[in-house]
DNA sequence: TTTATTTCGGATAAAAATGTCTTAAATAAG
DNA sequence: CTTATTTAAGACATTTTTATCCGAAATAAA
């Protein structure tokens, strides 16, 4: 559905909303032990995120990552977005590069709506919604 | 969503659906240029049908595949299962292993009601439905 | 029976996704 | 200013997915 990038990169992005703030910057390490991710791995998707402004960073000693108030409300299509690109959300089922509504593959109209369904949820759902989501002792590890 | 793999089989199956039967068997050759998939790709994916019974093949001249009747009412989830697995229809969507009614990621209600409806179209669509879809003239070729 | 045609099976290759390492740049604190 | 700590960036490595190739087995027709 989308890819593990984007599934550590939800992981990531939640886990800040819930611990992080301008004043309390996660590093990497951290981040990534708490979200069960390889840590290299993950501080590659973070810098992408943040030169998408997703998230924020700051370097040196005491630096880390947070997010702003404002990244607090980015949807999951816009973390999705950064990661996988938005492909998943717009393109055929079957994987044909003219289907469309005048000439539609055979499955395009009931695949169009689990996109298009897909599509709004993921658009719908804030990071914030998720972090507000997460129960306390709630823990975003694989395991 | 579902892999490139998934969509090639999904293709050659609809093809066959539309234009083969236990009297007409098609090749390969014309089977991946019909659907515009790599050609000995194409083979191994209809092979891996075949000893899933989800087609049937026939060697040597005017040998070929086809799909019976019966085999015509398969839904793509069968197809789906015997190329991908059933994975992307029961696991979390941010990749957790521990995710469950009891124990739910954060985005698990709104993620599984996503699941749940792809997993009922996917059952609910059959090649046979699939194939009568296909209007006259229209092409299963990704260009 | 021979030949041509087709699928089958296994090995191999290429491309894409995932993951690692190393050095540079920034910055806070002593 | 120096040192320690952190992110940034690019090169490299591994794994998975996608794709190719070749010889063997089956079979229909001449």
């Amino acid at each position: 559905m989308i890819s593990k990038s984007s599934q550590y990169a939800i992981r990531a992005v939640v886990y800040l909303a819930a611990h992080s703030s301008s004043s309390r910057r996660l590093n990497v390490r951290q981040i990534a032990a708490e979200i069960d991710a390889p840590e290299a791995f993950t501080a590659k998707l973070l810098q992408l995120l943040n030169k998408n402004r997703i998230v924020t960073s700051l370097k040196g000693p005491y630096g880390g990552f947070f997010l702003s108030d404002q990244q607090l409300d980015k949807s999951l299509l816009e973390v999705v977005e950064v990661i996988d690109g938005l492909d998943v959300f717009y393109s055929c089922g079957l994987g044909l590069l003219q289907c469309s509504e005048l000439n539609p593959c055979p499955m395009h109209h009931t695949y169009k709506a689990l996109r298009t369904q897909m599509l709004e949820t993921f658009q719908n759902t804030s990071i914030r919604l998720l972090a507000g989501n997460l129960h306390s002792g709630a823990i975003l590890k694989a395991i």
